[in-house]
DNA sequence: CCATATAGTCAACGAGGTTGTCCGTTATGT
DNA sequence: ACATAACGGACAACCTCGTTGACTATATGG
């Protein structure tokens, strides 16, 4: 008969195992042309979403003021993510879109997560996986986007 | 026959579970006693270490400069979680070591990790559990404490 | 004995968050 | 219809926490 393992060990290894698959993640944006993302890219992009955003909205998702937003869109704006265009129908929003190399970013993300997942499949078997997955979902809240991460990755 | 989810909601639900674990132990960590201690801390507290540390040796375990984990000590010193004292072999090292709050604060975490899991335990079921941190254990690195977290967390 | 490496500290800077303020535009209520 | 409130955006000042660079004091080894 084996003991309990610590409790601690647990939320360490639930962390170490996100960012294991960030990194990698990063590392292959990084090689397919997309150097300059950070982790926290992925979040905003997300926020922004098909239709556009705006600041404050986005703000809003985030968890952080509409001025950090602000901060955030003119940094993707630099780097060429995202556009600002005026709504025709409200003089006050700007909306935020994310450009064609926003949206390349994006969908090579998805695909580089199935890659990482289909792997962890091979590593640990289907079943387990799912185990996994299914035991994560009945500890974790069921709104995956509700992240409130304010300054946990760096955007530089 | 149900489909696979998409491959970014595994490295979501792992945060977002280190989050729900993070969030409950310092809401425990306040009702005792310590409203001050943010996350980081717990590394920087098993950083230093039984027999103390220096603010180098700190820098280098934690992934931050020698400056950065001085002024984490600093701030730590303040709040009485920490002491300094000289070398009495090497007057250059000034050697950092948790107080008896510190010690406290580090025990109550401890029993609290303790009673987070066994609070999942119930829930998920002990074997679920078990087989959840065998697989994390498959997919993460060995080394539990080379987290390399600089600016993760607010320290403020 | 002198050259080099190390520990700590100070200063300047940058990234990214905050709050407060202000302005122009839209929505609302009487 | 018009006064007022709410909203979106931008600007400024500030805070925290990280960085690098420079400097001092102490060890250490040829």
């Amino acid at each position: 008969m084996s003991s309990d393992p610590p409790g601690f060990e647990l939320p360490l290894r639930l962390f170490l195992a996100f960012r294991v698959i960030i990194d990698d993640l990063h590392a292959e944006l990084d090689a397919q042309g997309h150097p300059d993302l950070r982790p926290m890219h992925g979040f905003v992009f997300q926020a922004i979403g098909p239709d556009g955003s705006t600041a404050v909205e986005l703000g809003r998702r985030l968890g952080v003021s509409k001025q950090a937003a602000g901060k955030m869109v003119e940094s993707l704006e630099r780097m060429g993510y995202v556009v600002r265009t005026s709504d025709p129908d409200d003089a006050r929003r700007k909306i935020v879109r994310l450009t064609e190399r926003g949206v390349d970013a994006l969908a090579r993300s998805a695909r580089i997560f199935d890659r990482i997942r289909s792997d962890l499949a091979g590593r640990l078997g289907p079943d387990r996986l799912r185990a996994l997955e299914d035991d994560l979902r009945a500890i974790t809240p069921a709104d995956l986007w509700r992240l409130d991460m304010p300054g946990w990755f760096g955007t530089s």
